[in-house]
RNA sequence: GCGCCCGUAGCUCAGUAGGAUAGAGCGUCGGUUUCCUAAACCGAAGGUCGCAGGUUCGAAUCCUGCCGGGCGUACCA
């Protein structure tokens, strides 16, 4: 089933072909008051500028042409020319049983021809807890997915894990020094954890600029370890399944669907490094400057005006992120042939990535059948405007922040519904805390800096994940109530051949309800769960407007089966869109 | 200096191709519960869309300049 918006934008535009053998745009928006109709169609206004016309004149040939009565009103035409289209509650009836027949896909068709398409997001550092930092990557990349699949295309998720470098020989060193006891075998396996790690490194650094000794034994490290020195690799790798054990608990609690066989790390590359580096020497495109190796990407330029440089090969002879996003660019094109790729990532790395881009196109990797994204949002910031810190200006680790969210919404939950049971309480809790953070998070413009709060995203009303959560448990609670009654919803509705509104809020409801596919398209192409986030809010927000006017068990028979429909629907179309598309939990009761 | 992003109600934010009287939430004020979960609903007040020009029948949206803020800008990621 097409989105009603694509069908009118069609007829309207064959309609404008009719009258003017042009191919200009319907202009079909979502009309901007009620009392306007559903829909506008703008095209009259763009298409009398071309023709130097009156545009009322032209809306009406339009008009006259347009076949959509199956679907629509007889349209007005208004103002300048605007073309006010209103739904026939025949067709949203209509529409209505079709969704309901397909509760896979509530009535949206799959994308014509599916892609593989590599997403990059979260890219956690080894050796570190995750951060507040890492929140936006990790939960909008996760969505990205989720709609895209939905959309029917093949999605590889990688997870770019920052495994290698420098650093880690330091922190080999470290352990080496501090854990190995007299003449025994590097006692680490049970004795060092993630909080830890953290801390080590911190006390590695110091010792590296305090002591000398140590940093040449640190560096040492590094060489043994591309070298692939088995005990230095081997402790290397509990380092890293250490982390794992921090970031996959949290993956996991923000339902984000991220697991080992997603990473492909900075260390998976590193095997390609000099090959890339060779590779675009031998096509020209990369020279040594300043004892740098560097590719000069037309149209970048640096504070003085001169070429800017994209460093492949540092003066020293290592390799730098440069190299392995470009190793991992290849590697998705020829490997896992992707016809598009996506990086989640915030703004701050605009310019890399646009350099990225342009290599990678000027070295004929990418041709125009792939699709590069550069996908970014803004920055978490506290109260003060400033990114997000602890009072002493620490990062903010996520699984505190989850910990934090969970535990203020069980405090609620025990103040609105104290009689649940236990278990039920802690679902809840959970459901709702960690959608709070999510929900806060994606319903905010990506590209743009948002203050997180607490308070404002438990304040438990308003635009919020529980707002929507509520209005989920509320239709379940009707049908709990319908079974005590022993009224047959599935039965009733499956008898309705056709709807009955009488109500302005039914009618409200139905019409939102089959634009469901519009705002997952819109979110889809932009990349912009926000869209989703507004739609669901509008669904919960006109769903709790008729459950205030509309008794539904208690309704008389011509209006029940409408109304359990109704219902149902509104319950699936919530759960799809928080559960499915955002990854966040639904529960039956709260 | 140059580049990118941002400036919308007291606060936090939407605004999906340039369209009709600029929308939410919070907060404020007022109303709703013998009725399926009041974590709800209904209503009111509140804005020179940073400033100044320009393009257009029409500008928060496009162009130019200015003011204010953020980020980036040769060997970190």
């Amino acid at each position: 089933m097409k989105p009603v918006i694509d069908i009118i934008d069609q007829q309207i535009c064959q309609a404008i072909k009719t009258v003017s053998g042009e191919d200009s745009p319907a202009m079909v928006t979502v009309a901007t008051d009620a009392k306007f109709g559903d829909y506008q169609a703008n095209a009259a206004m763009v298409l009398a500028k071309k023709l130097k016309s009156n545009p009322r004149k032209i809306a009406e040939q339009i008009v006259e042409k347009l076949n959509i009565s199956d679907i629509c009103e007889k349209p007005e035409i208004a103002g300048p020319g605007f073309i006010n289209l209103r739904l026939k509650p025949e067709y949203i009836s209509a529409a209505l049983l079709q969704i309901n027949s397909d509760p896979e896909r509530l009535g949206i068709d799959k994308e014509q021809q599916s892609k593989t398409v590599v997403v990059d997001f979260s890219g956690p550092n080894i050796a570190k807890e995750m951060h507040v930092g890492h929140l936006r990557s990790t939960i909008i990349g996760d969505c990205i997915c989720r709609m895209l699949e939905f959309a029917g295309h093949n999605v590889i998720r990688q997870n770019h894990i920052g495994d290698w470098g420098t650093q880690f020989g330091m922190l080999v060193a470290y352990l080496n020094l501090e854990f190995r006891t007299q003449n025994s075998e590097l006692r680490i396996q049970n004795s060092i954890h993630i909080s830890d790690l953290e801390q080590f490194y911190k006390n590695a650094k110091a010792k590296c600029d305090a002591d000398e000794s140590f940093e040449k034994l640190s560096r040492q490290q590094v060489v043994k370890l591309h070298d692939g020195n088995s005990e230095t690799l081997n402790i290397w790798k509990h380092i890293v399944d250490e982390s794992r054990k921090n970031y996959q608990p949290i993956y996991n609690r923000l339902g984000v669907n991220l697991h080992k066989e997603n990473e492909r790390g900075e260390s998976f590359y590193k095997d390609m490094l000099p090959g890339v580096v060779g590779d675009l020497k031998k096509a020209g495109l990369a020279k040594e400057s300043d004892g740098a190796i560097c590719i000069f990407p037309e149209g970048f330029k640096t504070k003085e005006g001169q070429p800017l440089p994209f460093i492949i090969q540092k003066s020293d002879g290592a390799y730098l992120y440069a190299t392995t996003d470009l190793a991992a660019l290849r590697f998705r094109i020829n490997q896992l042939h992707a016809n598009k790729i996506i990086y989640v990532t915030d703004a701050r790395q605009q310019l890399h990535f646009q350099m990225l881009f342009a290599v990678a196109k000027q070295a004929g990797w990418v041709n125009e059948n792939i699709e590069l994204v550069h996908v970014t949002f803004g920055s978490v910031l506290g109260d003060d405007g400033r990114p997000f810190k602890t009072r002493s200006g620490e990062n903010v680790k996520l699984q505190e922040l989850l910990d934090e969210a969970v535990s203020r919404a069980g405090k609620i939950v025990e103040q609105k519904n104290p009689a649940l049971d236990k278990e039920q309480k802690r679902q809840i809790a959970n459901a709702v805390g960690i959608g709070a953070v999510k929900y806060a998070d994606f319903s905010n413009n990506r590209t743009s800096d948002y203050v997180f709060s607490f308070d404002r995203m438990l304040a438990m009303d308003g635009n919020t994940a529980v707002y929507m959560q509520y209005a989920y448990a509320r239709v379940k609670s009707i049908h709990r109530k319908a079974e005590e009654k022993n009224i047959d919803v599935d039965g009733e509705i499956k008898r309705a051949a056709k709807l009955n509104f009488t109500t302005a809020e039914e009618l409200d409801l139905a019409k939102h309800i089959v634009r469901y596919g519009e705002a997952v398209e819109a979110a889809t192409r932009d990349y912009r769960p926000n869209f989703l986030t507004q739609y669901l809010y509008e669904l919960a927000q006109k769903f709790s407007g008729f459950y205030n006017a509309c008794p539904v068990l208690d309704a008389d028979a011509a209006s029940r089966p409408t109304r359990l429909l109704l219902c149902e629907l509104t319950a699936q179309t919530i759960k799809h869109g928080l559960n499915e598309l955002l990854g966040i939990d639904v529960v039956e009761q709260m």
